[in-house]
DNA sequence: CCAAAAGTGTTCCGTCTACACCCATGG
DNA sequence: CCATGGGTGTAGACGGAACACTTTTGG
């Protein structure tokens, strides 16, 4: 069967990840110089060329890995962004991804191979092209995600104190929340767990660790912070 | 300069667009059958393909006028399908966008001219490929979207009565709502204008007309429904 | 005259918010 | 012994949900 298809034209399709992380009670992104022309030296999103015989959602998670060497990490798609002019060197079409990833598992060799650094979301250097925007709009989803499903916790170590969790909702949503109710809310969450290990690190007293119950969790669970 | 591009291989690139209507207190979507292979006479979305001198949205836009003859329609993004075999042709990965357009303002000519048709979105055929997919996302997101910002009106009349709109929304959300509260929130809103106009259609006793005036509202409105 | 849709307020209950003090310990 | 962060309960405000009857008029 000849096809319809021979009249239309192909396009060079990218992905770009936004890789959030939450480390000194900041919410920060990994972000590198860019190491090609066009835009040489500017500060970009970690991305990469999606091949013909792989999904898009595959060519996010192998340009993940290559970056990372991390495997199932939560990952989501923004959308796709095709001003024509966005990639100054060629049209190309890119769609975003946000990641989540714990700032403690990225090994730094690695990091430093890539010249990538963690930088705190509210201080972001200019991006190249439209990396902003796609920032943005990946932070907004992220925010959005975090309000009604447990994925937090994918910025978290394994076990972590109330007073983290605290900060971290406060880090993405930029406003301060009283310490009472949300530990009340957290109560009311029974994978949520409180396990029997104290952190030291942070204070004299002690604080509990706790861990979120993947099993214990299921989709009608409610959740909300 | 020499270009690291030429290593990267090139994609077709389409969109596709769900788009809704409300008519006869239900929502709609419009589909046609295919009118090509692969996947000839089956139902499908509306589409077409992305050129390299137009965006994405444009791409969008432009297949949306083809099929209505309409501009300026409240278009959103819903994002990028990218399985590698969701079309069984040539790999082809597609961008979806909603669109919201009245049922009355449409065109009859040009709707029988592509052979598509609006079915209650509660009884929908299977669909071409991932269509039914995008159907679910765009939903998702236009129900959403409706929560929080005044988009309801694009899928109806410039009067409208209350009734209408406690309808549409009864039928975006799949649940009856309480008349007396409904009326309520809306009398809340003051860009939710009472016209002199009265509706005479619907009841003997008639119905008084509103319309939603754009200009009164403000992004900082506060809209809930 | 009656069927059919329009229009209209109040009460209750659960949820969210504000708020202050004692505890344990390392240095 | 004191500075630091950990941990706990209550009262009042607010918003959402439930709920029933009168009005108008075309046929």
């Amino acid at each position: 069967m000849t096809s319809f298809y021979f009249e239309h034209q192909k396009i060079y399709l990218s992905v770009d990840c936004i890789i959030f992380g939450f480390d000194d009670n900041k919410l920060k992104i990994l972000i590198g110089r860019r190491q090609m022309d066009p835009g040489r030296g500017e500060w970009s999103l970690y991305g990469g060329f999606v091949r013909n015989d792989e999904s898009v959602d595959e060519a996010a998670n192998r340009t993940l890995f290559e970056l990372t060497g991390m495997h199932d990490v939560y990952m989501r798609q923004v959308g796709a962004f095709g001003s024509v002019n966005r990639d100054p060197g060629e049209r190309v079409v890119s769609v975003a991804y946000y990641a989540l990833i714990k700032v403690k598992d990225y090994d730094e060799k690695l990091q430093k191979t890539h010249e990538v650094e963690w930088v705190d979301i509210e201080k972001m250097p200019p991006l190249f092209s439209d990396h902003y925007e796609m920032v943005l709009q990946a932070r907004k989803l992220m925010r959005q995600k975090m309000k009604t499903n447990p994925v937090g916790f994918e910025l978290l170590p394994e076990l972590f104190t109330l007073t983290q969790l605290q900060r971290l909702y406060e880090a993405v949503n930029g406003e301060e929340l009283d310490k009472r109710n949300f530990r009340k809310r957290i109560k009311d969450m029974d994978f949520i767990e409180k396990t029997e290990y104290i952190d030291k690190q942070s204070s004299k007293r002690g604080a509990s660790l706790y861990h979120f119950n993947k099993r214990a969790f299921s989709e009608d669970s409610n959740f909300k912070l």
